[in-house]
DNA sequence: AATCAGCCTGAGAAACTCTTGAGATAACTC
DNA sequence: GAGTTATCTCAAGAGTTTCTCAGGCTGATT
């Protein structure tokens, strides 16, 4: 059974398309019709990854984005369907948070490419596991496996290894990183990160981790390799 | 899916055409519509390649050009637009940071053949490489690897080689080098830079590197060849 | 109110990189 | 070929960055 794929749509005949393309594409689908049942669905399907149209009825697709990022705090893979030229409104997709976008008109083949070409990057598994060597985190619970091990880890701590999983080899600075996982807050001369990353560390190492995961770079910041 | 082109272009219907000749031509289109649009699509969509008319509302492209490598120091390849005889434009658009540029009128053949050689000449690939020889960088990672062997450089020599490396043949004086590496701090009398070159042949060479790559333009500054 | 877990801060030690200056070498000029 | 200037290399110390530990703070829970 494949990947789990929360279509918003509005407009019927477009939604049944997409499911029949994604479905010969191996994917399972559920359709929803409006930003709210959409939004309601993501909880109880608890789809691998939502494909959107922006011009929805009752909500503007924006904003959407936004209450599913900002205050469900919810990472699903969002992949967002956008009239061609409508630039202001991709990048704000991109601000807010899509992984990609299509332009309208669209190939049918094109919609499955991207859907797995976004699945590929995230490097979510069916079972919605998202890892990284042995290192295995299931953002639905908020859980995080290193060699079969649970790790005991604090919102921060998970938080910042989330990011890292999802982007192995890239090297984020501490602001970035502050950034990112403190929402925004401003990064002064402090060492926060570094003390969490100092306990990642070591709780790799009681779970048994013989090599350095989570690398420094000099001068730079870290980077999981 | 090929790579992404951005195309900077306020008449529409130009736009247009230039993204279908280019799609055509198996790449990936963001059309902008202004040069501050522009500007800030080139954060957003991160293309591989920019193409710029020249005259655009709001900014003249030299400036938005100056913009762009200056403030940003930022090196995507820029192909820019111009009226057939502008001569003096072009050559300052060449002096400014443009990789090439294509006269009005044009066909559209020409657009994909300059587009195409210019991505060849940068040598960046699809997977986010960029190359010279046998000298390959990964910018998201900071990697450096050449002959296959990774390279292991401080923040400083990365830095210099990347940018030896997105700009082959070209020299560089030590000041400029400085200016760019250091972030724009003052080079007075000082031999910094080629301490650090000097590191950079070392680690070359204990990769195994036979002939120079790094040479010296003698009373100029460094050149990669 | 007491407890507790998690978060932040500060400080010392350790690791690493950068810069400096001096002498050696190479390139250019006459 | 001698003189002059530019460049290269080396090693040391100055400087910066990073790591870890311990202590205090906060907010939640009992």
């Amino acid at each position: 059974m494949g990947q789990k794929i929360l279509i918003v749509e509005d407009e019927r005949d477009i939604n049944d398309m997409l499911a029949r393309v994604l479905e010969a594409g191996g994917y399972q689908t559920v359709p929803a019709y409006t930003g709210t049942e959409g939004f309601a669905l993501l909880e109880q399907e608890k789809p691998d990854l939502m494909l959107m149209d922006l011009m929805l009825p009752e909500i503007r697709g924006e904003e959407l984005l936004w209450k599913i990022r900002r205050e469900k705090r919810c990472n699903v893979p969002v992949v967002v369907i956008t009239a061609r030229g409508a630039v202001r409104e991709k990048v704000d997709m991109l601000n807010a948070g899509a992984d990609d976008y299509i332009t309208k008109p669209f190939q049918p083949e094109e919609v499955v490419a991207r859907v797995d070409a976004v699945l590929r990057r995230v490097g979510k598994d069916e079972a919605g596991w998202v890892s990284y060597k042995s290192i295995s985190i299931l953002p639905r619970s908020r859980r995080a496996v290193f060699n079969g091990k649970e790790l005991d880890l604090t919102a921060r701590e998970y938080d910042i290894l989330y990011l890292l999983v999802q982007n192995p080899e890239k090297v984020f600075s501490r602001e970035r990183l502050y950034e990112l996982v403190w929402d925004g807050g401003y990064y002064g001369e402090n060492n926060t990160v570094n003390v969490h990353v100092s306990n990642l560390r070591r709780k790799f190492r009681e779970a048994g981790s013989a090599e350095e995961y989570i690398h420094t770079v000099y001068g730079i910041g870290f980077q999981l390799k």
